[in-house]
DNA sequence: ATAATATATGAACACAAGCTCATATGAAAG
DNA sequence: CTTTCATATGAGCTTGTGTTCATATATTAT
């Protein structure tokens, strides 16, 4: 007799196939942990128009030097934005057109299916 | 004299200009946060294949039963699975095809950048 | 060399987030 | 209506994460 409608093990199956590898689905949501940030968005926002030091983000976004200086080591670390020195000023920019169209996807996700301020 | 070598200030306002209203940057950091576990990730790949009760999600990631009810309240609360009942069962399932491309994305992101064991 | 400017970094702290455990809900079977 | 099966949920604990504060490094100017 069954016991479930739908059928329990032909899908528990088919489900384990499409499963990736533990090291890459660890990658992955490390990834997106890295975009899990308002102040790391904000900072990657930032960069999608113009390359900028440290100073001028700092006062973009209103946050202490140092809160900056760690977020963006984390996004240095993990590639997705990178640097180079001119004099004392250290600029920071994309290092990947990933970025823009995960961001872009995201963004999408949210224009689209929410409904920002409307009627109320 | 000017003490910068690139333009401080027209470079701050066109940051300034593209940059999202507060809220929306928020919305997006908080639906990347969603992407950015481990067991979270799990769960959409499964839900990828087929559509599954908890049980076996439970079972095909090898953990508690209420861990996964947690994080699939958590996954629906933020729209990117829905559920129906079936009897006794509740059956969970991709609620948008947003969440294939996102997903997608960060995947192409890795093994595209990254090179898994590619000599070592 | 010394001072000034620009950025980086480590430690400490506060808060968020995920898991476990116990228990609650809800549907179906006896 | 009581029991069983499937899932949900709240409290507590533990770990992770972002910010601050103080300080270090690095480059340029005096």
């Amino acid at each position: 007799m069954e016991q479930h409608m739908h059928d329990h093990g032909s899908a528990l199956d088919t489900a384990r196939q499409g499963m990736p590898a533990d090291e890459l689905l660890c990658d992955l949501a490390d990834l997106f942990k890295i975009f899990g940030d308002t102040t790391r968005m904000k900072i990657l926002f930032s960069l999608f128009e113009e390359e900028l030091c440290v100073n001028e983000i700092t006062e973009l976004l209103g946050m202490t030097q140092s809160a900056i200086s760690h977020q963006l080591k984390v996004l240095k670390d993990s590639k997705l934005i990178a640097n180079r020195r001119e004099g004392k000023t250290i600029i920071y920019f994309l290092a990947d057109d990933h970025v823009r169209s995960i961001v872009g996807q995201g963004y999408e996700h949210l224009t689209e299916e929410n409904h920002y301020d409307e009627n109320i």
